[in-house]
DNA sequence: GCTTGACTTGAAGTCGACTCCAAGTTATAG
DNA sequence: CTATAACTTGGAGTCGACTTCAAGTCAAGC
């Protein structure tokens, strides 16, 4: 059998970049299950739980609010979502959100090369809004000489990079 | 001289999908300039006020606090960002922090595809993991359309953990 | 023994961002 | 005239997500 590696609470704080507290409280509301404790009552975690904190963390980027990932995690110990259609069209309905929001922010990302190209216009990202007077001067076609700028749009698929 | 159309705040909110209290909010903290108002004291707004809030919205979505806004709403207004060193600084950071959070999502997006597509491994969005297995069940959540969520955070920023 | 450090607990406090409320004003309709 | 609607104001309340606090336990070191 395997002897399964361990991790105290300050362990796993670090490793999941959460602090100590906000696991002791996602313990709390439920979010995580009971840990087991040692003998002296010390929490333990194993990586299936360090597993579960990234995701939470993950999931949190997203906007989601902690209460409405319970069943994405559930979905994520859980084996076949496809036996819970509703757990899918969760997954789905979420999917379509992450996928506007994306989008969104690539909105800002293109505002930002505007105003970081010529700062001369407001454009705005979620609508063509036609101003009012404003001459717009069109953006001229010049290379911006950024040096971080390289606009990568939707990086990689399954990125998980390790 | 050309006559500009104005909008009272309950149209202005309609145009914004923001609403009256949170533009009331918004000026309170002086995130937005204070309205003109008209002899009954109500306020008007223009097009370029609409703009405003249309990119405060926008921001909000890329998970910036409010109080950090204000330089972008200056910077959105004004002409030249490049004749604020600090500004072009700030939006080319939160730039690259946009871009990060750009490529969460994306590993969210592709976590629930595996999820979709064969919802056998738990693949998390950070990294590899070996799936335990639990049989837990679950009980079914409503359908339900969840809606705008949005909010993120800045990205998981790299280690430096203190 | 005493002290330190890593943990435990439940409860209270904080913070950002709204959201609601009560009281008041003004314009229009009947 | 009253009533309704659309606003105004300052202030209070709410909510989610932590964060801090006070008090206590336990093991190891001096």
């Amino acid at each position: 059998m395997k002897e399964e590696h361990t991790f105290t609470i300050k362990q796993t704080a670090k490793k999941t970049n959460i602090s100590e507290d906000t696991i002791r409280y996602y313990e709390k509301i439920a979010l995580l299950p009971r840990a087991e404790r040692k003998d002296n009552g010390h929490r333990i975690y194993r990586q299936e739980d360090i597993d579960t904190i990234l995701l939470i963390s993950c999931l949190k980027k997203t906007g989601m609010p902690l209460d409405e990932m319970r069943p994405f995690l559930t979905v994520s110990t859980d084996a076949d979502p496809a036996e819970y259609p509703e757990l899918v069209e969760l997954l789905k309905s979420h999917r379509e959100n992450i996928v506007s929001q994306i989008a969104s922010l690539q909105q800002v990302v293109d505002f930002i090369d505007v105003k970081l190209e010529k700062g001369k216009y407001r454009r705005d990202c979620s609508e063509e809004i036609e101003d009012g007077l404003s001459d717009n001067r069109k953006e001229e076609p010049e290379p911006k000489p950024l040096s971080t700028s390289q606009r990568s749009y939707f990086p990689v698929s399954a990125g998980t990079d390790k």
